[in-house]
DNA sequence: ACAACCAGTTTCATTATGCAACCACATAGG
DNA sequence: CCTATGTGGTTGCATAATGAAACTGGTTGT
């Protein structure tokens, strides 16, 4: 089991999210899961992780709520494995995560997947956050401020 | 000292990226780093973490090219930790994370820290993915498709 | 010169990770 | 019905990472 609120700094919402999602294998299983992996086998054999290991993330995602057990959608007497929906809210952050991979770790025309849109099939754009206005804002352009005193 | 590419799959850009940043320390440097923080006290104390385990992460971010150690701004005899370019690609990743966070661990009411825009004071909107065209993307409006076999 | 501070390192106990073997239940074949 | 195989785990044990605390060596303030 997985330690957890390690910091005294959890009133951030960095920290929070970190506290569930932190180690080194959820995110690469929710990953798997936003690619449609769905059973326990399918998870261990393409992550080549151990099946101990697996059951312990596949536990605590489901305990944080991020993944949920649904009976196999295929008939049998088993079990899957399906993204909730805070589980789908990790989108822009393995986005996040592809899309600065690509950025810094391949070689000009070193062969990687990408994500394309379903619609054109052209590749996705940079995840880009945004100012109220709509003008697109870079780490200069914000500032973390305490939380609202409870109004 | 951390493993690297314990995956077979490191194809996938995701892998790759969590191969760098992915265990539990070093994105809350990361986001230390992005508030303004510099110096090893500073974040020791900020993180409430164990000098040694500091000191590797430390040693790792700056091995990976996502922090540099420069001379003191203070005209001291120290040394800082700051962002590179690289470093500083990883903002949209800490904001996904701080929206998770944000969206799905806190109650409706609770306080916690804001991102807000500097120009107009006002909180940032939500990291968003688009296609070509402008729209919005989600994770049912993407696929992953192998990489283009070098043209 | 001396005390406090800064940025670590070292030592050692605790905890997590990983491998391999094992096991219960489900399904498939004969 | 009986057996073989696949699925989804658990258990035990070795190894690796983490963490607390003490220690160190250079720096700074007085």
């Amino acid at each position: 089991m997985v330690q957890r609120t390690r910091l005294q700094d959890a009133e951030c919402p960095v920290a929070r999210s970190l506290d569930a999602i932190g180690d080194w294998w959820s995110l690469l299983i929710v990953r798997d899961a936003f690619d449609g992996l769905r059973r326990f086998g399918e998870f261990q054999r393409n992550l080549g992780m151990a099946k101990n290991i697996l059951a312990s993330r596949l536990r605590q995602l489901v305990e944080h709520r991020i993944l949920e057990l649904v009976p196999a959608s295929d008939g049998s007497a088993y079990q899957e494995y399906v993204l909730t929906e805070k589980g789908r809210g990790l989108f822009p952050l393995i986005v996040g995560l592809r899309q600065w991979g690509e950025a810094f770790f391949y070689q000009p025309g070193e062969a990687h997947s990408v994500l394309v849109d379903r619609q054109s099939g052209a590749p996705v754009g940079p995840l880009q956050l945004r100012a109220a206005d709509g003008r697109v804002l870079g780490p200069d352009d914000c500032v973390r401020v305490a939380g609202p005193p409870p109004a």
